[in-house]
DNA sequence: ATATCATTTTGAACCTAGTTCAAAAAATAA
DNA sequence: TTATTTTTTGAACTAGGTTCAAAATGATAT
């Protein structure tokens, strides 16, 4: 097991998975890309389906890790939102590739949708959750509002934008300036 | 070109694509159940994408129709957007095979997210930001949230929402408990 | 009723691409 | 160097979406 060989591999999916979207790739392109054969790319990773969710792990694990950082420098756990918010339309509008992605080609992904119960979603969307929860400890914000539900709710509202943002030709807006909007909104909407 | 048998593998697709799933599902299968040969599938489908927005396309028409009725019957903008919310969520609780299709499947399919530019989603979205619109020209919203944004935030929210609710095993909660909830947040936030 | 032409349907054959695996190559040990 | 284990290879296998020549069905004319 070569861990270089595996990272080439990872890498190359990338750039094809981007460039020619999830089915269109072909596993032989990827491979070839990586400078290997085809069947080794079946000793890195158990099929195609699992070369996304690798992405998925491996991309998100430093994103979380900065958007953490990040949100651990901020004061109250309204800045801790809309920080998040931010972070997450800047990380959409600097790369565009990774995007496409992580909000297209990973839900093309059958194992993704149905089987995957990995925690790297999960501990992304709790950084919402808990700087929710703790507001409401603090009676900052209102407490007939689930933080579950919350977390999702804002995590739906600035992924369908972002998403439609990266499909979207003609990049008609600043992504940061919806991010903006989408903050006020989320953060109006539960503020006691 | 028979419309029943249009009509038939129409309903056999549903049917399949809620059990098997997009990819699994295979088209020689849909055709039996339909009663026609493989072939015939073509002869009404250009191909197995085109199967499925037409599922979407035959079957979000009643749904808007039906959902603009109910919205011309309220009296406040606010009410119109709840409303939507609330008629959301009691479709998906109560189709789940059309739920399923309508938020996991189809958005599996390539030609949808990329090339799929039909207007009945855009109609549907519209619901919400008309209703949005009104309320900002009759002061009840604050105008520095566009229009377009807040549709796609309150659809983004309540479709992330309702989709982890239709493929969570255990449902443990009412769908329309979260609309109330969704409605509360996404109105609150706007209210001037 | 029969022949002729047009339309619809069929399903076996085609083709693409994900996956496997026996054989080859490379690395390691003796 | 030779034997053994590990890694890599890529041709062959397989599945299933799609095509299309032939068959069935339907319509029209004689």
């Amino acid at each position: 097991m070569d861990p270089s060989k595996r990272e080439r591999l990872l890498k190359s999916a990338i750039k094809v998975f981007a460039r020619d979207g999830f089915f269109k790739a072909k596993v032989e392109e990827i491979a070839k890309h990586a400078g290997v054969a085809t069947g080794t790319t079946y000793l890195y990773f158990k099929n195609k389906d699992d070369l996304l969710i690798s992405i998925f792990e491996d991309e998100m694990t430093p994103i979380i890790e900065r958007t953490k950082n990040d949100l651990a420098k901020k004061s109250s756990p309204e800045e801790r939102i809309s920080t998040f918010i931010l972070r997450h339309c800047e990380m959409v509008e600097q790369n565009p590739d990774l995007a496409l992605l992580l909000e297209v080609e990973l839900r093309q992904s059958n194992k993704f949708l149905h089987d995957y119960k990995g925690s790297k979603f999960k501990e992304y969307l709790d950084l919402i959750g808990d700087a929710f929860e703790e507001g409401q400890k603090s009676g900052l914000f209102r407490t007939d509002i689930h933080p579950s539900l919350f977390k999702q709710m804002v995590f739906g509202a600035v992924d369908q934008i972002s998403t439609n943002w990266t499909l979207s030709k003609t990049k008609k807006f600043k992504l940061a300036d919806a991010a903006l909007q989408i903050s006020m909104t989320m953060l109006s909407g539960v503020r006691k």
